[in-house]
DNA sequence: GCTTGACTTAAAGTTAACTCCAGGTATTAC
DNA sequence: GTAATACCTGGAGTTAACTTTAAGTCAAGC
């Protein structure tokens, strides 16, 4: 899979994708003989997760340093572990909050609609008298 | 109420109080005789919803946008409900995608959870074995 | 009356996360 | 063989949202 297709794929820019690997967020990608990007399932299966940790909010500095972490093998399950803690009760905090704002949304659009409906109520009103 | 108590009951540092009224988030904040600001509860009630919508992830430019309307009065009512609606239904979608992270998190935290209980089982093995 | 500390403003600087650009190479279509 | 297209790299530029700085005002304590 050539770098458009997987851009296309998972809807993230091609400029985007170079800059992940740039930056250490993807394992460097695999390379044809003309040094050409051609990602494996592997590669594509980074993009995701990649893809779906930024969307929740995860810094580029924090998945670098779980990719590092990765990379160094087995020694260093607990601490890749322990920053997913850290990240899933940040995630569980955010959520939360935005729960909440999301209902206070809910609340306030609802109170609009009566809002609109009672203006419209007293324009009629005034047209009648005229 | 002054600057430093507003930033230390919400949490927002004092200079982006002072910015977000610059960018027109908050209404001119009351000020006394020698120009220093003195929030009223109508500028704390601001404070608050702004604290709110931006952690929701509302856009400086979105609140805006919703305060310049609110300010003109009945006639944007149609208008702000609008936008409401729409902020609503992107926080609504962020919301769903980070629940499904969270749940992917979890599953993961799981997974290392049991490869370190392996992982201590197989090094006892070891030990034993010398 | 002068120092201290909290406030004021306008404007410049910073940070994270991209996004674009210039200059170059490889492949395909004619 | 050359034109078009899609890729490559390193590095510069952009954007949103702050954050810092410089230069000044004001009230309170000594």
């Amino acid at each position: 899979m050539n770098i458009s297709q997987v851009s296309q794929k998972y809807g993230i820019s091609i400029d985007t994708l170079r800059y992940y690997e740039k930056e250490g967020l993807l394992p460097r990608v695999h390379r044809n003989e003309s040094g050409i990007r051609d990602y494996t399932e592997q590669d594509c299966g980074w993009v995701e997760f990649i893809k779906c940790m930024r969307s929740a909010g995860l810094s580029i500095d924090t998945l670098r340093e779980y990719i590092t972490l990765y990379f160094k093998g087995n020694r260093t399950l607990q601490k890749r572990k322990n920053l997913l803690i850290a990240e899933r009760d940040k995630l569980q905090a955010r959520l939360k909050e935005m729960q909440a704002t999301l209902e206070r949304l809910n609340y306030k659009i609802n109170s609009y609609e009566e809002r609109i409906v009672q203006c419209e109520k007293e324009l009629l009103k005034k047209r009648k008298n005229k």
